[in-house]
DNA sequence: CTATAAACCTGCTGGC
DNA sequence: TGCCAGCAGGTTTATA
């Protein structure tokens, strides 16, 4: 699944391949879902014809392409990928939009599960999912006072403040379990009980780890469900420690590790080393 | 206010 | 072999 790191290694890709583009024409193959907001598939159509891409940014795992005139703001959820062709659309059957370059060259969004999301907005701050959000994860900005003031701020356990995207935007379940590990805290632990100490520490381990992942271009699970808009998948997956490893060892300390069912999201831990 | 649950989707897997 | 329940899970919206 899509989190920061296999977020911004697709936008690395496509970026110069797309920005300073001219809109032909945009395409939405599947009409009547909810994936264009707040048009429907005709205007959205219409707006962004003729307009230029002159950028692209990401804030957590959105995307935000800026073009001359306006905004769409992009999310992938659980299946969603980019690719990039010349001459036609790709001819994959999850193609569900693409935009037509005046080159000939093609952005295609592709999306088995329909999830994923587009909203064209004027711009980035009249989007409230973008607004809602916290510092991004690998933002220079974010420090363990500003994290640890909002981990105290709120009363739930850690692993579901992690996933809050107010509180830092870019962490899925994959790394969130990762991070926790290796920090050797528990999933379990209230968000307000961290120490000033566990809270850097944990913050340390999420950036690293995202700035890791990002190099080895994200995690590629086995049943390939993530690939990059180059079709490959991310060598992250050789260095996971704890997710999906349930019932096996865990690796620092031999203990079993143990599964948990949170808020209907399978988070594996090690209840010996994560305290 | 918080907290939980359902909804959105499709492909794949495991059990019978 | 076939069928079906269950799982994967980010975000929004609804409900308690």
């Amino acid at each position: 699944m899509p989190e920061l790191p296999e977020v911004e290694t697709i936008i690395r890709q496509i970026r110069p391949k797309v920005v300073g583009k001219r809109i032909k024409a945009a395409t939405v193959r599947d009409k009547g879902l909810r994936m264009i907001a707040p048009l429907g598939a005709e205007d959205f159509q219409l707006e962004l014809s003729e307009q230029i891409v002159s950028g692209i940014t990401r804030h957590g795992k959105f995307l935000v392409f800026c073009l001359s005139k306006t905004v769409v703001v992009a999310h992938l959820r659980m299946s969603g990928r980019f690719t990039v062709s010349d001459g036609q659309p790709d001819a994959s059957p999850y193609n569900r939009l693409f935009l037509e370059f005046s080159d000939g060259s093609f952005l295609n969004f592709l999306d088995i599960r329909r999830f994923g999301t587009f909203h064209l907005v004027e711009d980035k701050n009249s989007y409230p999912g973008l607004t809602r959000l916290g510092p991004d994860a690998l933002d220079d900005s974010l420090n363990t006072q500003i994290f640890l003031a909002k981990l105290h701020k709120r009363k739930q356990i850690i692993y579901k403040a992690l996933l809050d995207q107010s509180v830092i935007a870019g962490v899925g379940n994959i790394y969130a379990n990762e991070a926790l590990f290796r920090s050797k805290i528990s999933p379990l632990r209230p968000s307000d009980s961290l120490t000033e100490g566990e809270a850097g520490r944990l913050l340390a381990e999420v950036i690293n780890i995202l700035s890791t992942a990002l190099q080895f271009k994200g995690t590629t699970l086995i049943d390939g469900s993530y690939l990059d808009s180059e079709g490959e998948g991310g060598a992250f997956r050789n260095l996971l420690k704890v997710y999906g490893k349930s019932g096996t060892p865990c690796p620092e300390c031999n203990t079993t590790l143990e599964k948990l069912r949170i808020s209907n999201r399978s988070v594996v831990y090690c209840k010996i080393c994560q305290r």
